[in-house]
DNA sequence: TTCAGTGCAAACGGTTTGCACCGCG
DNA sequence: CGCGGTGCAAACCGTTTGCACTGAA
């Protein structure tokens, strides 16, 4: 935590009780939690934070590479209609999606996981980067159908 | 498109022209289009169709195994304080995410896909399947936090 | 004292649902 | 002709935004 009132005074962001509590309650689990289950764990030692708050200290905190969000192109779900199996390459900037396949990619050990108790089913590789033409500042990006 | 009349019989599932209209679209593109995406482009040579039918067909296709997904866990973004590379090991059951390391993954060779031009910035493992309480179904399956 | 940060409430956008009607099998 | 599928409108739910207030620096 000392920790992160020094990023957070290194970066010129304010350190607000609310910050505290927000990153204290994330770094303090592995749950992965969801904004609403963030808001609820501190809402009960500090019940006037609001939702909205917990929202943007997450998108501030991510911004400044302090945390992470687990959550691929949230906005909306997208929809293949190729069965085989196969990978994703996904484009940040405009958000095209490419599939590939890659006979390697669909064999890798299993053996950490299944030791661990965790059956597993799939294993999907997702390659985020630059597509070619948002890669070279030129074209305009695009945001996908 | 004979083969996805026949799967439909197979399935016993009616073959409206809607249906037809719905997977044909997604069969002809490999844009990975959003349920929006699709009724647009049917909306032209259909306009009587509604946006809740194109996202009922595609639930049951996807149920069917005849079209697929891409959205992870899209109900809600999850959040982690966790900053090293590291992958996720996703129960499909309970939603629990488990961070792991491997560093065999953070070196996947990335060659492919600069090859077709793509600038690769990161390559995330997810490893889907059911975790240790999932796997027995003895226990609850508990949502996430 | 100043401006970033907070809290509220309202808006938003993708998705789901209830229900009456329709048309495939 | 029966029941699964469709279309409409309203509900839902996670998230974002506008705006006035507050408190960290």
């Amino acid at each position: 935590m000392t920790h992160f009132v020094g990023q957070c005074r290194l970066r010129k962001l304010a350190v607000t009780p609310q910050r505290l509590a927000i990153y204290g309650a994330l770094a303090r689990t592995d749950a992965h939690p969801t904004a609403e289950g963030l808001y609820r764990a501190i809402h009960v030692r500090y019940p006037t934070i609001s939702l909205a708050t917990v929202y943007k200290t997450l998108e501030t905190l991510e911004r400044e590479g302090l945390i992470s969000r687990f959550s691929f192109l949230h906005q909306a779900a997208r929809y293949d209609a190729n069965q085989e199996r196969h990978h994703h390459r996904v484009c940040i900037q405009c958000g095209r999606v490419e599939d590939f396949t890659d006979r390697a990619l669909d064999r890798l050990p299993t053996g950490v996981h299944q030791r661990r108790g965790f059956k597993v089913l799939a294993q999907l590789v997702q390659v985020n980067g630059l597509c070619r033409r948002c890669k070279h500042p030129a074209g305009r990006s695009v945001r996908p159908t």
